[in-house]
DNA sequence: TCTGGGGTCCTAGGACCC
DNA sequence: TCTGGGGTCCTAGGACCC
């Protein structure tokens, strides 16, 4: 599907999370460009770090957008917007990148405020104006609003975000829960009390893959999971964490998805370990014959591995120091120079 | 038109404890 | 034989975001 779309392709329709088969049927002269996640991550960080010599309090909420509380450079600089084109300007001048900037008072009005900028252009929304800018808005526009919700509202009558604030709490409660009325309401007259918060802790690493033809055997599973559980297994000790929680993620060929998980006493990091506990899961997950689209693991319950850990009985500190050699090894010499024998297409698929 | 991969947060039920 | 109230933790699923 795609990930990203340019201006020129977004003419056709495309955008976004549209398949490529429809996003070809759009636009036939598009020109598909393969992602190159380590080219994104580099800039992300140079970016990042620009980000970081204008204030400390950088929020970061994905590779390409940060929050940034620049509250406390008001004696300092003249005006928000002087700050925004600062920041622009250093961005264009030392990266050659564009951006797009928008100012308010609060987080997600300045968030609405650089979509509404976009591209490479500045937006400031004072706070007296506020409403005057939301009103008109589609719901959809306010984060949090996805499709599910967009259709709930639809059937209350609710189009903009002029009919969210006009909207009666109880009836909105009904339809969304308490809590996301709560939300919403709050937010659809301009009220978010959520500060930027630079504190931001890792919650969960996790890898999966659709596979192009349905994984049909047991082995051919278990295969998939070993190369997930190792990637997991080497981020979290990139990262220095360890997980307590390992979960199993399945979807079938009919696309429903099942998760299984299993809570421990002790963190790991471990390959073999988050690996087997994948494997356990995946006896109590029960295909049934059905063909598997899709297989994943994910790490959560994360603690810093060097923490005081529950010494598990049978524990064996030797996969601990394999991985660290491994790790040491694919650093050097590329990830494919070491694989586990079961991945290894010359042999049998008997080892771990 | 069949629907990626990496995440976060929320809900609801059940087990368990005091 | 029926059974409180408060709390935490775990599990499964789902909505949502980029």
């Amino acid at each position: 599907v795609v990930a990203s779309a340019s201006y020129e392709a977004r003419v056709f329709g495309v955008r976004s999370a549209v398949p490529s088969l429809r996003a070809r049927r759009l636009c036939p002269h598009l020109i598909v460009v393969p992602p190159d996640h380590r080219a994104y991550e580099a800039a992300s960080e140079e970016v990042f770090a620009i980000f970081r010599r204008f204030t400390p309090l950088v929020e970061g909420l994905s590779l390409d957008e940060a929050f940034l509380d620049v509250s406390g450079l008001r004696l300092h600089a003249t005006s928000p917007v002087a700050v925004g084109e600062d920041l622009q300007r250093t961005i264009r001048t030392e990266l050659g990148l564009p951006a797009s900037v928008g100012i308010a008072s609060t987080k997600f009005v300045a968030k609405l405020a650089s979509e509404a900028a976009k591209p490479d252009g500045l937006r400031h929304v004072p706070a007296g104006r506020v409403r005057e800018f939301l009103d008109p808005l589609p719901v959809s526009a306010l984060w949090g609003v996805g499709e599910a919700t967009l259709a709930a509202l639809a059937r209350l009558g609710i189009e903009t975000v002029a009919d969210l604030a006009a909207q009666p709490r109880p009836a909105l409660a009904r339809a969304l829960g308490d809590s996301l009325a709560d939300h919403l309401s709050r937010l659809a007259v301009g009220d978010d009390p959520r500060p930027v918060r630079s504190d931001h802790e890792v919650k969960s690493v996790s890898a999966e893959e659709t596979y192009p033809e349905d994984l049909s055997t047991l082995a051919e599973v278990e295969a998939a999971l070993r190369g997930h559980a190792d990637r997991v297994g080497a981020r979290l000790r990139r990262a220095g964490l360890a997980a307590r929680t390992v979960t199993l993620k399945v979807r079938f060929s009919d696309f429903t998805t099942i998760t299984r998980s299993e809570t421990t006493a002790g963190p790991t990091d471990v390959d073999i370990e988050i690996f087997d506990a994948a494997r356990r899961l995946l006896r109590r997950a029960d295909l049934a014959g059905r063909g598997v689209r899709l297989v994943g693991i994910a790490a959560s319950g994360l603690s810093e591995a060097g923490a005081p850990r529950q010494l598990i009985v049978g524990e064996d500190e030797r996969w601990h120091r394999l991985d660290s050699a491994v790790d040491e090894i694919r650093s050097r010499f590329g990830h494919d120079s070491v694989v586990p024998a079961r991945l290894n297409p010359g042999r049998p698929p008997s080892g771990r």
